[in-house]
DNA sequence: CTGATTATTTAACATTTGTAAAAGGTTTTG
DNA sequence: CAAAACCTTTTACAAATGTTAAATAATCAG
């Protein structure tokens, strides 16, 4: 889909808006297991994928631990970094061959100044990418692990091509730990 | 503090949009325990604690949950009924004998198109919000029981007066393994 | 195609957390 | 004040998850 018809799904903007975003937009294609962003680094592109996938990932005691993953069509931001101007130790990568938009986060906040539409636009946007948020903090705090694993396979057929080391960190337990579900064990 | 000026630190509005805010905030008081909205209810308010302390909570498996705590000046909502209008299975209660005020939501949102300040300003609390939900979340995915509840307690001087109760649930975990954990054998 | 690499499962054991019940503490209220 | 209600800790045992290492299985690159 058009990124402009998948927009006008959310809230239509004024011709005047999608101009003024072509300006900011960069459409960019990343190789399987490619760095998109760097950990470390500040957040100053809001991310959609246009296909492929890609997980903002960060590191604790030595392990690579997933914490979203971002499949078509779906938004992808550090938040705690785009909205606070800090830096992040999380970084972004594709986990495929993956094409992607950026939106330079700056210049976009600039034009919510001129364009309200577009700040209503991105307001929705990001209240959604709050509320899956909290689904899936209630899913952490007291779900078991094999609850949330099959919460997540329902969520999407996407899941189903992701290696399972991703998807185990992104559940909070370990591979191992993982396997045992799977083999109706765990 | 007052609530404007609390607001002002955020993004200062116009007269005119704390004239027309005035009108749709109305100022409650609760007594200890006392249930601010049901279970099951829909999200029509958004609520900013004066004093006091209120939780964000629902039932699993017949235990109580805590899924959210609030004091003063924060803000508390249930974000995946008011930003989707669906009705939810959490509700919130107050702790403590507790102040609040309560902005009505659909007359906020309403206000939003004829004050673009005041869409600005809640644009930007809420966002804050889900950043504080991203944090939450990355405790829950891959930090110990133990190092989340020395995270809470560095968090706010106020989390000594909450009961152990309410802490437990929050945090992931029963009450007993917080007693192991605060009696240093967890 | 085949060895090398990467991904997944299994096994054995350790640790953490849960469950249920009881025992102390503390607070509330008549 | 004293009984009741509520909160917190402790105990003993069960279940879930982690750790390490090895065994398979699947995929990739020359």
């Amino acid at each position: 889909m058009n990124l402009f018809d998948f927009f006008d799904t959310i809230y239509p903007i004024s011709p005047e808006a999608k101009k003024a975003m072509e300006q900011i937009i960069r459409e960019k294609s990343y190789a399987k297991n490619e760095i998109v962003q760097e950990i470390g680094s500040r957040c100053r592109t809001v991310y959609i994928v246009k296909s492929g996938s890609a997980t903002i990932f960060y590191y604790k005691d030595g392990n690579d631990i997933t914490e979203h993953f971002a499949f078509e069509n779906d938004i992808i931001v550090r938040a705690e970094s785009l909205f606070t101007r800090k830096p992040t130790s999380k970084g972004i990568q594709a986990i495929d061959e993956t094409l992607m938009l950026g939106i330079d986060s700056e210049s976009l906040f600039l034009l919510y100044d001129r364009h309200h539409d577009l700040e209503r636009l991105f307001r929705l946007i990001f209240e959604n990418e709050y509320v899956n948020t909290v689904k899936r903090l209630e899913s952490l705090q007291f779900k078991s692990a094999k609850e949330r694993y099959l919460e997540l396979l329902e969520s999407t057929d996407i899941i189903q091509k992701i290696p399972l080391k991703y998807i185990a960190s992104y559940l909070g337990i370990t591979q191992v730990s993982l396997s045992r579900i799977r083999s109706g064990l765990g």
